[in-house]
DNA sequence: TTAGGGTTAG
């Protein structure tokens, strides 16, 4: 308890909720002046003032101030130890997390179920299946009870590293599921091109008393049906979550619809569907729309779309998405219009800097562009040298500061890995046209699966051939 | 009495 000048006090015990409603506000002002408070009245020495400080510096995006706090803590127990590993997911650092629970372990303190569900959120984000397998066997040795919060993270991780099959295991195993959980399931089948599963999943769905399907779900349905050609079906459960269970369609709901007409060839249709919608279309749902213009070969629609695309986004390239103009520039190259293509590839802005991870004996390498810091560095320039030659001429590797990290981080897959394993590589950006085209090559010349997690989907190369059919 | 968690269009 602290005693103020007119008599009044305030209790330790204040502090922490209200953090807590900074935290969930995510107001940093506020939140900051506690801290000060706190150390007025000296009662930064708390654990819990100390851990609400880290929450509520990551809720307010301020990792190195929430770093700070953490730093010059005594004592750290569970819930520090994995509130700063929540901060590290919500900075989007899923590596520290892991670095975190290493020190963790370090410091003799076992983790808990939220810990738990941390890790996996990590690993799923990292591509990191072996190590997320190690932490299922770890639940299962320490005869953790699979919480629907424990198990909804194991699912979504397994199918976000490749692993449908053993998602739907756990999904099985579960007595207790919650909408989340369906919802992680019914996406995991989507992403991975399950879309008839998906919606198999979505009717058992409809038929348990216990769950009712959300905005969510019938994204996720949706998502399925585009990325399956199931036209007639999307269109279907884009009716019935309206007339059935009263959801308005939201941005995201006709993102998918647009996704699935355009896929279908249906670009008049989907622009109709935009033009139409009840929400503000974004630049996404115009975006969509212009790949299945660039699908279609169709010029005319993509210039119109692109006018759209520029009210929202503006023309000048001010830090904003312009992934836009790489299209237009390809389309123009396309039909050899070199004047309009320069003045594209003019618009194209600085893109964010790419990497590529691949996780090999338990360890997840990461490989961004214009880096050659690795250890093995010389023998993956040697395989990026072996590969350039197998595929011949036709082929033209860029420059090094422009090479592609997932080209590297395949090199790498090629050394570090032996027939039948996958390759497995999990990718920040859209895999670019001329890196898909090597890795269907790669598939076919090596002999191996290749497995890329772009930051939209699910890339199996298999025999020349992608799971995506080429339209991604 | 006070602190930490899982699903979402391209």
């Amino acid at each position: 308890m602290v005693i103020l000048h007119n008599g009044e006090y305030i209790s330790k015990f204040v502090f922490a909720p209200v953090l807590k409603a900074c935290s969930k506000a995510s107001a940093l002002k506020p939140g900051e002046q506690i801290h000060a408070q706190s150390i007025k009245f000296g009662l930064l020495s708390d654990i819990f003032v100390q851990t609400s400080l880290v929450a509520m510096y990551s809720s307010c995006g301020q990792l190195e101030l929430a770093l700070n706090v953490f730093d010059k803590m005594p004592q750290r127990n569970v819930v520090t130890w994995t509130t700063m590993m929540d901060s590290c997911l919500k900075s989007e650092q899923p590596e520290l997390v892991l670095f975190f629970f290493r020190e963790m372990q370090k410091s003799g303190v076992s983790p808990d179920d939220f810990t738990i569900v941390s890790l996996l959120t990590a690993c799923a984000r990292l591509g990191a299946l072996n190590l997320g397998r190690w932490i299922h066997g770890y639940i299962n040795r320490m005869e953790m009870e699979l919480t629907v919060f424990i198990g909804t993270a194991l699912i979504d991780f397994y199918c976000k590293c490749g692993s449908v099959d053993d998602a739907l295991e756990v999904f099985k195993s579960m007595e207790k599921k919650s909408v989340r959980c369906w919802n992680a399931m019914l996406h995991g089948f989507s992403v991975h091109g399950h879309g008839e599963k998906a919606l198999s999943l979505f009717s058992e769905m409809e038929m348990d008393s216990r769950v009712r399907p959300n905005d969510v779900t019938f994204v996720a349905v949706l998502c399925g049906c585009s990325h399956n050609g199931l036209v007639e079906e999307g269109r279907l459960y884009f009716s019935l979550m309206q007339r059935k269970y009263g959801i308005q369609p939201s941005v995201k709901h006709y993102g998918c619809m647009v996704d699935l007409l355009g896929r279908a060839g249906l670009v008049d249709e989907a622009f109709e569907m935009v033009i139409k919608m009840k929400v503000a279309p974004n630049a996404v749902v115009w975006g969509s729309l212009l790949s299945a213009c660039r699908a279609q070969n169709n010029l005319a629609m993509a210039e119109r779309v692109t006018r759209r695309i520029e009210e929202i986004e503006g023309d000048d390239s001010l830090g904003g998405d312009t992934s836009h103009y790489v299209i237009m520039s390809n389309m123009y190259a396309r039909v050899g219009n070199k004047d309009r293509m320069a003045k594209a590839r003019a618009k194209i802005g600085k893109k964010p800097k790419g990497w590529s991870s691949i996780e090999t004996g338990g360890e997840v390498h990461r490989f961004s562009v214009g880096e050659a810091s690795h250890p093995k560095w010389g023998k993956i320039e040697q395989m990026l040298d072996e590969v350039k030659t197998k595929i011949g001429q036709d082929f033209e590797m860029e420059d090094f500061h422009n090479l592609h990290s997932e080209k590297v981080a395949v090199a790498y897959g090629l050394l570090s890995t032996t027939w039948p394993a996958p390759i497995k590589i999990v990718k920040n950006l859209r895999i670019c046209e001329d890196c898909h085209q090597l890795m269907k090559l790669i598939s076919l010349l090596y002999d191996r699966e290749i497995v890329i997690r772009d930051c939209t989907r699910f890339h199996r190369f298999m025999e020349g051939y992608c799971s995506c059919k080429d339209y991604w």
